[in-house]
DNA sequence: GATCTGTCTATTGTCGATAAAAGACAAATA
DNA sequence: TATTTGTCTTTTATCGACAATAGACAGATC
């Protein structure tokens, strides 16, 4: 097979979703703008949609003929494109302690194990590479660097560095500014989490990333934003290893976050600095903890 | 062809070099470790050195016959690997300004222009994305940012925070460290081009990387030191492209380099803060002309 | 006994081919 | 007249294949 056609079965089963809640499904740009993508796979998808007799289509007329059921959807495993399988694969093995630092990469090997192509294990190495995990010996292997302490020092170095300078420059932003709007809506999902902890402290690593890349982004520098995948990337994984205390810790980030939320709308240059520190101090020295 | 074989001639037109001034050539893992190549490599160089009747080849008898003459070299553009000539030619359409901000960016087209194929095309732009010049739309084209004034300025930005950072650490450096003798050589080598300025201020922009990769490194941090290849290589092109008064400007930033080398062995903090600024602000206004 | 060479295998770099997906354009419809 | 649909072309994502290069191992040589 030369393309993988998972951006139709994963619009196929969101299309599914839609089917739900309505009786008839809107025009086809419409609905490619809903899905997010071209009319191309919309139209596979409502070729697909009539074929298993769940919708009857003729031209503008798209009349849902029955509810959908569980086995209408496909698997989720092949809704995940390529690159998010292999970098879940990939993160596994570095955080799950099978390797070790210094150990040399095989694409061939890598590429056998996932059960794709070479080109696919090449590419997803080379936009990897940028994490600083792993480092390539030219016309010759990868090599693993290693998810080590001074790696975690170095990632938490910068990232100081950047989110204290954005954090203050968020201070800046005009009152009108779509950024504060998004600040509330961010607060409120945190007092909802708080409020019912127990059931919801995993919601906890998607909210983290949403409200610190709404940090970054005040910096309006393309490269600090840039920089905030990297740590996205670490943390994600982390917290997916470590679930030791994470109820716990979760909870005190999420104070953390109130604070550092409050202080934010202060404006209070000092005050910003002293919640921004606390909180990435705290940070810092969960993820080191779980590497020693 | 699956693979060129630009190492090869690359390692053939070095060794070609040596043989210019011995009358005989060491072992082979020898020659390997002094070309940089594996011994596969040094005998396909060996054996067409034998061919074309340079050397006498038997086991460890590798005695040379004549010298080599200009047409026994490669031409130079047979020995730049894909990855050079690629990034070369991408970033002469982007500096030259035949290409605009917001342009799209066709693979295929590209790669026929280059006169390579698709794979090396998508795994130089994925590379290249980490400069910051250009962006992927999934499942469609690359976008191009462009080289503007933005840029210059969200570079230079995250570039002073970085090397401010670095250069006082470079105060830290232990005196027996091996950055300090670096650090003798690259001044001495600032005054053998100051005092031939006129025909050498050319050479300044190689000087130039290595001096501030130096400082860099200081940082111990492997984001930083990675950042500065963001740094090198616009300033590389930018050097290239933009040669107006460039002998004044090449002989300003060397004596801005020396007055930032005398402070860095002063280990004053105030005093290489203040030396690093001034360049800094210079090396950023020179950029910001070229653009507008 | 250490290093070198001959030989063989393993791995990377690059290509062209092909299905999936995006996107362009004109005719149809409301 | 503005959308929508039908049809067609262009472009990307992924694969397998193969030459260049690296690297391993045993026997040869100093």
């Amino acid at each position: 097979m030369a393309k993988q056609n998972t951006v139709f079965k994963d619009a196929f089963n969101r299309c599914l979703k839609l089917l739900e809640q309505t009786a008839s499904l809107p025009s086809e740009p419409e609905l490619g703008a809903t899905l997010g993508v071209s009319r191309t796979t919309v139209r596979a998808v409502l070729g697909r949609l009539e074929e298993v007799g769940l919708l009857a289509w003729d031209k503008r007329r798209k009349i849902v003929l029955r509810k959908p059921v569980a086995a209408d959807y496909f698997p989720t495993e092949e809704t995940d494109s390529l690159s998010e399988i292999i970098e879940r694969s990939f993160m596994r093995r570095i955080l799950d302690g099978g390797a070790q630092p210094g150990m040399q990469i095989n694409e061939l090997e890598l590429a056998r194990e996932i059960g794709i192509g070479t080109t696919g294990v090449r590419e997803f190495l080379i936009r990897f590479s940028r994490f600083g995990l792993i480092e390539k010996r030219p016309n010759s292997h990868w090599v693993l660097k290693g998810f080590t302490r001074e790696f975690a020092l170095e990632l938490t170095e910068v990232r100081e560095i950047f989110e204290l300078r954005s954090a203050a420059a968020f201070a800046h932003l005009p009152k009108d500014h779509a950024a504060w709007q998004e600040l509330d809506a961010i607060e409120a999902v945190h007092r909802d989490i708080l409020a019912d902890i127990d059931n919801r402290y995993l919601d906890f690593s998607e909210l983290d990333e949403r409200f610190h890349l709404l940090v970054h982004r005040a910096s309006r520098n393309r490269f600090i934003v840039d920089f905030y995948d990297v740590i996205a990337i670490v943390f994600h994984y982390h917290y997916q290893w470590n679930k030791t205390n994470a109820r716990q810790r979760n909870a005190r980030a999420l104070e953390e976050h109130l604070a550092y939320i409050a202080a934010l709308r202060s404006r209070d240059p000092i005050e910003i600095e002293l919640a921004c520190r606390q909180h990435l101090k705290s940070a810092r020295e969960t993820l080191l903890q779980s590497i020693n």
